[in-house]
Parts: C-alpha cells; structure tokens; sequence
DNA sequence: GTCTATAGCGGGATAGAC
DNA sequence: GTCTATCCCGCTATAGAC
C-alpha cells in the first residue's frame, strides 16, 4: 500500500488525540490498522521516528488549513471564526483534544526533536492567529485590550485548555470559553 | 513514619505535574524517597489507590488555598491576584504543570474513579474564581463582557492552556495571558 | 513498615523467512 | 511489505522473611 505510511499516521494521531503519546502502543495500531507490530516498525523503525512523523504531519496539517482559511476569507472575523470552527470540530468528537495540548502535557518526557517541532507548531498557530488579529484591529472590526500578540497568546492558550476541560467536563465548559473570547473582542474601547 | 504516606503523595504529585501519571513509576518514587518499591505498595497497594489519593491531596491542598485566600483579602481583585500569583508559582518552577491539566490530558486512560474526583476538584476552582467574579462586577471594580461564570471558565481554561505553553516555550506566553485577562477585566464598558 | 525476590505482563525492538 | 517468533526491559503487583 502506498499511503501505508499515511494510514499509520491518522491512526496514530487519533490515538495521540484520544489517549497520549506514550499510552499509545504498537499493539494498539496493529489492531487497528490489521498488519503486524513488525510491519509497522518496517514503516517506523522507532517510536521516535513515528513521534517525530506525527508531529510533522499535524504541522502540515494546520499549516494548510490556516493557509486554506486565509485564502477562502479576507475579513478578519470570518478567518477568526472558520479558526473557531476548525477547532470545534475536535470538541465535537467527544474524545479528542488539541493535538499540542497532549504533547506538551508530555513535553518532559518526549525527546528534544519532538519538542522543537511542537514548538514551530505552535509558533506558526500563535503568529497566523496575531495576523488576523493585527488587521481586525488595524480596520477597527476587533476590540480589545492589549496587543494582538497577547490575545493571540489567550485566544491560543484558551482553546488549548478548554479543549480539555470539554473532555472531561462536556461541551459547556467550551462553548462558554469561546463565546466569552469574542465577546471580549467585540466590546468598544 | 507516621507521614511516609504523604511523604509518598508529595512526591507523586511531583511527578505528575512534571512527567505525567503514565510516566509516574513505583521505581521512581522509590529512587526519590529511598525506600523499597514494595514498601510503596504497602501504603497504596495499586497505583489506582495512588492516584486517587493523589487527587484528593490536590483537591484539599487547592481548596485550602483558595479559603486562605478568601479570609485573607476582601477586594475581588486582591483575591484574583492572589490566585493568579498562586498559578504563577507552578509556572516558576519550569518544569512544572497544573495538575488538572496533566491528568485532564490522561483523561482516557485514567480510572472513572480518578475522573469523577478530578471533575469535583475542577468544578471546585471554577466556582471560586466565579463568586470573585460575581463580586467584583457587582461592586463595580471589575469590568468584562459576559457572564461571570464565562469569564471564570476563560479564565481557567487560559490559565491551565498558558501553563503548558510556558513549559514547552517559556514564560513569555504565561506572562501575555496573565496580562491579556486582566486587561479584560479592567476595561471600561 | 520495611526488605529481597520474583511473578506476570505489555511495551519497544530485531531476526529472518516469505 | 508483511509475517512469525523472539528478545529484553520496565512496569505493576505479590509472597514471605525480618
């Protein structure tokens, strides 16, 4: 199979989003792709090189989706809100959170080469997201406190967080967290 | 010993703010404590009785903190800054996260026990910071949009999300989202 | 309460045939 | 690329002496 290498990846980052990078074995994507743990360690000699793989694979992801969404809408508020929806989409499945979240929840005991990856991952959210921000603000269509960056660093680290308090407490936590991020950009100064 | 049990929570607690509970072994407490593996189980006889033990510790420890808090100041922005000042410290060690978010992030592979105690002890935090909130607005000393109860939850959520960050790239973004939320909170409607 | 010793299991990883 | 078989290790947990 061609996209073999693919297909482990998905699996691999449901279980990551579902369950944690280190609770997630061999055995698991065995039994759920239906080929031995040998054949995946064809694939993915190491763990670390599966770990590294899936990092890279979510950066490329997001990259694309950020990507897609500034070119699908030019106002601010609609590149904000299709983010929104983006990340929604992950509460909505009852079970996942945001991939980096888990990771960094890891971070100590992930390798360095992890670790940096995750770092441009999250890099390149924070400033894509300062960006919409810097121009809502530069046309007056956000309001808010402080710079862009700072609500960049909240709105990131917003999301992050109650992604995981919906998991383990449901939607409400959630929808709260995010309706109470836009309406404090909606406010007049 | 008479606290050899706590002894052993504390050190626990230790663990899984900086490594995870997965990560957490019998060995490792151990090698940290200087007595046997064995002589761990002889206290928490299965690492589920350790983890649940665990949390209630962090329930206790919170709850006491947050009343110390509340009998020590009486203006809502004293009370918030000391809570935040609280956050603060875990974020100074460097190493360390909030303990809700480390378990939140394990939360498919922990005991429905370990959920459940969890749950109360999150549950815990939010209304306190709400009940700040609810006086502050009233008083007039602090400004935000929404509801008292939304702002606690972007609150936490921000705080546990910042925390994370701050581990994996360092204090800047912890610093922004304290200053971004309080920002929030001091504007004029 | 503490120890040594060990069971039992699941994890990551490799060898070698097909 | 995939398989079976196997290795080695670290983990949770238990038995039984002191």
């Amino acid at each position: 199979m061609l996209d073999r290498k693919e297909q482990i990846l998905a699996v691999a980052g449901e279980l990551l989003q579902t369950r944690s990078f280190r609770a997630l074995s061999y055995q698991d994507l065995s039994d759920r792709i239906g080929i031995s743990k040998a054949s995946i360690h064809h694939h993915y000699p190491s763990k670390e090189d599966l770990g590294r793989a899936l990092v890279e694979r979510f950066r490329s992801h997001f990259t694309g989706s950020l990507e897609g969404i500034t070119q699908k809408y030019n106002r601010p508020w609609d590149r904000f809100e299709a983010y929104i929806a983006m990340i929604s989409e992950i509460m909505q499945s009852g079970t996942k959170i945001c991939p980096i979240g888990a990771l960094q929840a890891e971070h100590n005991v992930i390798s360095v080469e992890m670790q940096q990856e995750l770092g441009k991952l999250s890099r390149n959210i924070h400033s894509w997201i300062a960006e919409v921000l810097i121009d809502g603000k530069r046309q007056g269509t956000m309001n808010f406190a402080g710079t862009p960056e700072d609500q960049a660093a909240l709105i990131f680290a917003a999301l992050q967080g109650a992604l995981q308090n919906a998991r383990a407490e449901g939607p409400k936590q959630f929808t709260a967290v995010v309706r109470q991020l836009k309406a404090g950009m909606k406010r007049r100064a």
